[in-house]
DNA sequence: CCGCAGATATTCAGATATTCACGTCCTGAG
DNA sequence: CTCAGGACGTGAATATCTGAATATCTGCGG
């Protein structure tokens, strides 16, 4: 359903928002986060490419988020990584489908779009202040960045 | 989002409902659905498995659907083939968030429970008789089976 | 110029999609 | 009752795609 890049793509924004203080190095987000460091740079670079990170080389370089967590939805980091695509034509080909879908593929596009605006009304400031759960973030209950 | 896998499978259970005088044998159910043939064995031996629909061998024989289009919904048939998982504790394994997730995977799982929910109340029924498109199904625009 | 850190490319592994061959069971005819 | 053919059942083999890991290159700062 939600694929591992996802998974990976969406913890690694939430650690950013999480430490804003200063950029993060793709180590120190990999660590934070239990993602394996080779494949989150891949994550990351595609992160930079659609402008949700900057990113920086050199010493004390990293990734810093671009937007503040309130203007950031899940949505976007999905989309940024492996967009949810959107039924526009019948699969079967079928002429005539151009413009209404079969009800099959409607309904199922219907689902998606509920997906969508799931994910577009979650922002990641919501996430670390939901109000029901304890717990700030998975892998960093309320701690200070050590140092 | 939608496994190619699932769509084959609501393919086939929507020409079932949609020629349910007598069973149908895999070959003229890929026809109908444009599905490969030997995939779609295989997928409806999977339905077969979960008591969608009953195989029956031999002369005349084929596949026939269970229960009635009205009884049937998208979720079933989606569940069956490859199934939705929800988020149960957190993938990162920490402690304390059996639970009670992280505000993350939480929300990640309110929008799989949103999908269940969108799938849930979708019946095969809904999708022959939907009001607003025209067509009733992809393939096949009303037609009669050709005996 | 040298080391740090991101960028790029290559490779590997696993899952998914697809095909094929053979076995098994059912039906109907003789 | 038997037999032949039709149709599902099963498993293996193949191809393709995605996820993941590794190694090398490029740019930045001191």
């Amino acid at each position: 359903m939600i694929s591992q890049t996802a998974e990976y793509a969406l913890r690694a924004i939430v650690f950013l928002a999480d430490n804003p203080t200063d950029a993060q190095t793709a180590e120190a987000i990999a660590k934070g986060t239990k993602v394996p460091v080779g494949y989150l740079a891949k994550i990351m670079q595609g992160l930079a490419r659609s402008g949700l990170v900057t990113s920086q080389r050199g010493l004390y370089g990293g990734f810093t988020l671009v937007l503040t967590p309130k203007e950031l939805c899940i949505y976007d980091v999905i989309q940024a990584v492996d967009p949810i695509v959107r039924i526009t034509h019948c699969p079967l080909g079928i002429e005539g489908h151009g413009t209404n879908l079969c009800p099959l593929h409607r309904g199922l596009d219907n689902a998606m779009a509920a997906v969508e605006m799931t994910f577009k009304k979650l922002t990641i400031h919501q996430l670390l202040n939901q109000p029901q759960t304890s717990r700030p973030l998975c892998a960093f209950p309320r701690h200070q960045p050590e140092e």
